[in-house]
DNA sequence: GTCTATATTGAGATAGAC
DNA sequence: GTCTATCTCAATATAGAC
């Protein structure tokens, strides 16, 4: 990140732009994109205008930055997702723990897409959402079933088994959003995810309830 | 509403009204609240602004009489299902059912819900979403509850329970708002519920119903 | 009263000095 | 990299004609 010449500057490399994208989020968050205004963002931030110019081109390149921010890292755990190894349920777990981990990490980040995804067209580039969504949906609906063909999992409707986790991990996220104070933290995401690998283990093969809390993952 | 003539109305009563509503619903949705305008809506329903005052008061009141539509059968639903006798899981299931049921009947109003809810402030009258939310959560707790009560589910954290159902309920309405093509139909809700049942049942009793998860669609 | 032309504002964006 | 100063443009507000 930082220049390969080491040139001098009033506020070391990025600092300013960190400063940007914060104050970016907070105000996409409050005000929504098209309310938001470059002056408030800059002024946000402590900096001038042409510093925004500079590091981002333009509004939309602010808003796109976040985004791709965000997303980028996403990627990076569907992929990771896919080399791991260990059980479904392990690799399951570990995939909506990784994940839910990144959305707390960058809960206001998530407002702004929630708002932008449901809330009404505010003139912000356009963002695939849903083609994350579905990379997601994929993702999980291969683990899946490659549980069933472990045996680690009943047979029976990939997707139904692929929806319930997706609820799991979706509710966990909202619950996050709408109400910071009884909401389900990573624990509680491990303990509902627990209920429905049960509700979808072979016929014959139920484990007990609680014979592994651990969200890590029971052997490694 | 008043049937009375009080006013000289050119249609019959309350096709105009149901118009006018049906616009706005449109208009809101696709345009927000503050960028719908009072104009527009009359417009598009084929009538003229006094008529909208005469319902409605205003853009304000029209708003209210969409969100008041929708939360008094939510709170109907909620109701009856207290009354309403049966297993826990088959409470659980129509409460579930006739929620999604409302939800896909007026799904029009609920991405204007869903935008004001997530979106950017827009000058919306107030609506506590958040406590028609924890009405479903309170009612969905005590469903649970009474099922472990009765033995019909095992011991264990009512809240992780709870959000599992609600965790279905949740990425079923949501998967038709985002992917209309490949969602979840009440069969699936259905299904889904089903695992969530098995994960909950007691430790040493199969749910009879639920020993087969299998659904129609079969592997995909 | 309503309409239209003009003024004003406030938005995003840029140039060039340092 | 950052600043001061400025530009363009669209929406809004207003004034004055009709």
């Amino acid at each position: 990140m930082a220049t390969a010449k080491g040139k001098k500057t009033r506020v070391s490399d990025g600092v300013a732009r960190e400063r940007l994208l914060k104050s970016a989020t907070l105000l996409f968050t409050r005000k929504g994109y098209a309310g938001a205004t470059v002056r408030e963002i800059v002024a946000a931030a402590g900096v001038t205008k042409p510093v925004l110019y500079y590091y981002f081109r333009n509004k939309e390149g602010i808003y796109l930055e976040l985004m791709r921010g965000g997303f980028s890292r996403f990627d990076s755990l569907l992929e990771e997702s896919l080399s791991v190894r260990g059980s479904a349920a392990d690799r399951l777990t570990r995939l909506c723990t990784q994940v839910f981990s990144l959305f707390l990490d960058h809960i206001d980040v998530a407002r702004v897409m929630y708002a932008i995804y449901y809330g009404p067209p505010q003139g912000a580039p356009f963002i695939d959402f849903d083609a994350y969504h579905r990379n997601l949906q994929d993702v999980v609906r291969g683990l899946v079933r490659e549980g069933i063909r472990k045996g680690e999992f009943g047979k029976g409707n990939v997707d139904d088994m692929m929806w319930a986790i997706l609820g799991a991990l979706n509710v966990a996220m909202e619950s996050r959003l709408c109400q910071p104070g009884d909401a389900v933290d990573q624990d509680g995401l491990g303990r509902v995810l627990k209920i429905i690998y049960r509700g979808i283990a072979p016929a014959g093969k139920r484990d007990p309830r609680g014979s592994d809390v651990r969200g890590k993952g029971g052997r490694k």
